[in-house]
DNA sequence: CTTAAGTACTGCAACGTTGTATAGTCCAGT
DNA sequence: ACTGGACTATACAACGTTGCAGTACTTAAG
């Protein structure tokens, strides 16, 4: 059994309550009290039990991260940087894992962990609009564009504009036909649908078709399955904009076993700028997102809601950050 | 204030601990009353308050597993089995992340989380031996090889047999300079001093020289660096064992920008078997522990020591997970 | 008809912590 | 000397839950 106050008390023949006010940094406390209650804590090994703590100020320093899959190099990247962020204001991170699962995260919204967490980043793959509706219970902080009016705050990049970018420059490459991986009409698919709004946009504005292949989630296979149905299917696209960089690097592996060259016959950009695509033969031209950013802002936005008692208060907010293109090897001369 | 116990008695009209009781499934409570508190908590959408449940009980419901970081691959690819196999039991699972470094490592074992947490998975990176002994606190299973004999349970493969059945792979290829690009002299770098061991007695046994590089770290650009040191230095290698993926993808990257050829001029093997590898190009050539038997085994030693009162009883075990060599492209013929 | 065993439920205490209220001490300024 | 304030320390009551002991009633057995 692990000393607790009453221990530390007994040995420095002071209170229970002084010995807290020791723990919690109290000022007026004598130096030579404070020093005996120290030297108590030193000796007992004494550790304040976090399960009483947070039953007392119903805050637990637990925030949890809702991912769809640490797998997957962006999230691990995102996950890894909140959790440096939360370490600055003493805040553990708990991960969960929704692996895309409507079920999974409605749960998570409707508050079953309610009473241990103090607050919640999600990052939402299978429910969109009010279904992320949730009455009062914990802070929640999105990650990922608002397209409902909610009361939960968001973290994103212009994915539209950034989709046009990259699309933008394959058309400066003299490229003509350009086809988009990654396509997905499932309405709770924001973030694919936003992609493609901005490659639409931009393929109309330099006049060329559109060619589009749908995929059933955004792994690597995907992108090899989607690469090999646009070779199998006709006329051969000179330029294929992925909408992460997991199909991308899916979609170069199908054409490298085709015999195909990047960019040479075929350039191909991708989205997240993973550290996969900085090492890849050929290396990923991409779209990087400021993730540090991102995860900073979604914490300090949850550290709002938190300090102030008012959490209700204060319109939800939208933010948003930047993105840059990176030229690599894929889509170079 | 989410309601409590308190409030779905006053609303059911029954005892406080009548409400537990159901809560709880505990047989002799009449169907009618059952019934009653059930659509109570129903109406007041109650949820058990975890804080108050573990300050009675002292369990939590959440094991911590510790890795050094999230980003990469293999860990994450743990992370999330690890998840998923605690699910089943209906834990929670606090990723933390130590970044190698000691002092956080410490007080993980430490037990500077004790109050909250069940147990820990612990993949320690920059601690070894006795320093990973702890005194009778949270039962933990290591990640990893048994190095020493304090008293926690282990779940590794046979990182030495491992490193030699790739070495011995390569030395089949006819291959006469097998480099090996990973060592580490720390003594906490346990893994690489035990694939060193496995890559140097293979090649004893077939009588070729070794040729060792060290690296800072295992990650892509390392093994990139290595490499190119490699190929700076002298004789160029016609083969390179890569003691992880990671250092294997940076090795084959600076061997593109050389304009060498993998396999043809130099093939390349590493080490986990993760994603990147089997879409990357050439394909990777690789070991492949049996992550999720690691996973589920390291949960289920924690649920051992977990279910047991006795957690200290029973002698600390090591189990051992299978490994497999799995050959493609850039080892092929 | 008594006793024992079983069922259905309740009340109290305790888990370890902290907020509030309080009491005593000491010194400065009247 | 007397008031007011700052300082130091303490006692008590919660937070929401569950283990334990106990009460009242029912049924079965002797």
């Amino acid at each position: 059994m692990p000393p607790g106050l009453k221990d530390v008390a007994a040995r420095a023949g002071v209170s229970i309550k002084t010995v807290s006010n020791v723990v919690n940094g109290y000022v007026h406390v004598a130096p030579a009290t404070r020093a005996r209650v120290q030297a108590a804590i030193e000796a007992l090994g004494y550790v304040p039990n976090m399960a009483a703590r947070q039953l007392r100020s119903g805050r637990s320093g637990v925030i949890a991260l809702a991912v769809p899959e640490l797998q997957s190099p962006y999230f691990a990247e995102i996950a890894g940087l909140i959790v440096q962020a939360a370490e600055q204001r003493s805040w553990t991170v708990l991960i969960d894992q929704t692996d895309g699962q409507a079920e999974r995260e409605r749960n998570l919204v409707a508050g079953l962990r309610r009473h241990a967490i103090d607050g919640l980043i999600f990052s939402p793959l299978a429910l969109a609009g009010e279904e992320l509706a949730h009455e009062g219970g914990t802070p929640m902080v999105l990650l990922g564009e608002r397209v409902w009016h909610g009361p939960a705050d968001h973290v994103a990049i212009d994915n539209t504009a950034a989709a046009a970018d990259a699309t933008r420059h394959l058309c400066s490459l003299g490229r003509r036909r350009i086809a988009a991986i990654g396509v997905q009409d499932r309405p709770s698919a924001v973030t694919a649908r936003q992609r493609l709004a901005g490659y639409r946009s931009a393929l109309a504005e330099a006049g060329r078709p559109a060619l589009e292949m749908p995929v059933e989630s955004f792994h690597r296979a995907d992108g090899a399955a989607a690469m090999a149905r646009l070779l199998d299917e006709g006329e051969r696209p000179d330029a294929v904009f992925c909408f992460n960089d997991l199909l991308a690097l899916g979609a170069m592996r199908t054409l490298a076993e085709r015999g195909l060259s990047v960019p040479g016959d075929v350039a191909v950009i991708g989205f997240d700028d993973i550290e996969d695509g900085r090492f890849s033969t050929p290396t990923l031209s991409t779209i990087s997102p400021d993730a540090p950013r991102i995860a900073q802002l979604a914490v300090d936005l949850l550290a709002e809601r938190l300090g102030d008692g008012s959490a209700a208060a204060g319109a939800p907010r939208e933010l948003r950050v930047d993105h840059r293109l990176v030229i690599r090897e894929s889509t170079a001369g």
